[in-house]
DNA sequence: AACTCGGGGCA
DNA sequence: TGCCCAGAGTT
């Protein structure tokens, strides 16, 4: 595992989040949009949607038939805009106006999952977490770190091989390279700068 | 475990 | 036209 972030860090020396975002409550708003979708997509909406709305506050007297329209556009409307509306009021209401810092409480957020409780850990508090989505899983798969498709038992894994430290940077690294060489469709294992250490490498 | 949500991008 | 995309909730 070392050998391969180390190669990995070489081919993605900027190996970040594309997500833009100026906060915390910001990156959880751009984090439920990304579902599904691209990040150029999420980052048009946000900006547009933060012209508009910028508090917990606001969103949450929102209505889902005034918040739908607004972030239109990267799928899946109506379950992310009760999400963002649901999950506004719970911070203003519970968490005294603060995004939760903790996996616990992250997690009771509606429309938070596992991958963006550990994306605001991680990006938004820089807490140790590492989020398994469709690009770490499927990375992680054809390198021979997960053995099945289950992205909690993937990150448990991830977790003990990795050095606390660098979580971070992997899930970046893993995105990166799932985007750029590791597709799920045709994976250009032939430009792939670890191909020689991947057992699922095609020829 | 399977199903649903969903418009945009791309082959 | 068909299929996939920085997932999560429900059945």
């Amino acid at each position: 595992m070392s050998a391969i972030l180390k190669d990995l860090k070489r081919e993605f020396p900027e190996a970040e989040t594309r997500l833009q975002f100026r906060n915390v409550f910001e990156l959880l708003i751009a984090t439920i949009l990304s579902a599904q979708t691209t990040d150029e997509q999420v980052n048009t909406i946000t900006r547009a949607l933060f012209k508009q709305y910028n508090t917990p506050q606001e969103f949450a007297g929102l209505s889902p038939l005034e918040l739908e329209p607004l972030i239109n556009g990267c799928g899946l409307f109506r379950n992310k805009a009760r999400s963002i509306i649901g999950a506004s009021q719970m911070i203003l209401e519970r968490f005294g106006g603060q995004v939760p810092d903790s996996m616990e409480e992250l997690m009771e957020l509606p429309g938070v999952g596992r991958k963006t409780a550990n994306v605001m850990l991680n990006v938004g508090f820089g807490k140790p977490g590492l989020a398994v989505d469709t690009h770490v899983q499927r990375v992680s798969r054809r390198l021979g770190f997960a053995e099945n498709d289950n992205p909690e038992h993937t990150e448990l894994i991830l977790k003990s091989l990795i050095p606390v430290r660098q979580w971070g940077r992997a899930h970046h690294l893993f995105i990166w390279h799932g985007r750029a060489y590791c597709q799920a469709k045709k994976p250009k294992c032939h430009e792939c700068p670890i191909a020689k250490r991947c057992p699922g490498r095609q020829t």
